[in-house]
DNA sequence: TGACATTAGTTGCACATGTAACTAATTGAG
DNA sequence: CTCAATTAGTTACATGTGCAACTAATGTCA
């Protein structure tokens, strides 16, 4: 009984072929790859990573901002900042109509690091899809997109980042 | 010297849009997700379902075997499996013939744990990827085993887990 | 045979991280 | 205005994990 049976198909599972764990499995491999060109080079983790990216991008946020566009926790973002922030790669402004937030914004220090990081971190980006068509790409992402978008229901996310 | 710019085109990053970000995210969601269908039902981790997965496709395995197939790190592989032998899922065989390593394979408990999370897994893949054509699914697959590869040399792995 | 290198697997240690509980500030209902 | 509910952000705690060092067994080369 292998090819049709009746009423429970039973597919068997390959993991090799299973796609959440394959998912899984490059996404480690691209916060590692990652994390050893700046780990290395500048000292920082991904998370502290994540922060001067979207810092680098949107200039000024705050800790909920910078969870919510880089999907991070709240205390992990909490931590990357402060620790940012003991490096002088960060600045912190309370925001005066709301006292609870602040502000946090790159410091002069910060974008000099930002502007390091950003050419390493495209070129590695072209490194690994270097060989890829252009058409087979663009399928690529959309499918990743719409697998990004489901899975962040399936997974169900944090307590905050509900979308 | 590719296209246009003459010396620094230094384009710029846009985090979301960044593929090694949200492949990591997508993979963050994929183990969320999938711990979550068998974490609140039998009280196992990811590394614990990697193993469990393994052994019911290949049956008997050393602790080295199951690491590389499943892209683990050893001390992740012996904590995991001394997890379930202690729940009576596997069982561990000294090899006779050579001494130092030992065969691992699922107790009766451990099949019948198997059988439970297979359509389970399988059912949670199946909702994932639902209303993506065949032809677009099979462009990411293919593009995804390209990157996983190329991953795999530009994250350098582990120590032991160089092929 | 004997000494050194290699390998399978385990464990000590430091560190990262999610949860829950917390503080301080703001919002909203009455 | 007041008090309960909500929100931004931090921290204590427990857990997970990688690295390095270790043990025990095997392989290798003379």
């Amino acid at each position: 009984m292998s090819t049709k049976p009746k009423t429970a198909p039973d597919r068997a599972l390959h993991l090799e072929q299973f796609l959440p764990y394959r998912l899984n499995v490059v996404g480690f491999f691209a916060s590692r790859g990652l994390g050893r060109v700046y780990g290395t080079r500048f000292g920082i983790g991904i998370p502290e990573w994540r922060v001067i990216a979207q810092l680098g991008e949107f200039g000024q946020l705050t800790s909920r901002d910078i969870g919510e566009l880089s999907q991070m926790h709240k205390t992990k973002v909490s931590r990357a900042v402060s620790e940012l922030d003991k490096r002088g790669l960060v600045t912190r402004a309370e925001n005066r109509a709301d006292r609870r937030e602040a502000f946090v914004a790159l410091s002069a220090a910060g974008q000099r690091l930002y502007a390091q990081i950003v050419p390493l971190a495209l070129a590695f980006e072209e490194r690994w899809i270097e060989g890829i068509s252009a058409d087979e790409l663009r399928v690529f992402e959309r499918v990743l997109a719409v697998l990004t978008e489901r899975g962040r229901h399936l997974a169900g996310a944090y307590q905050t980042e509900e979308a």
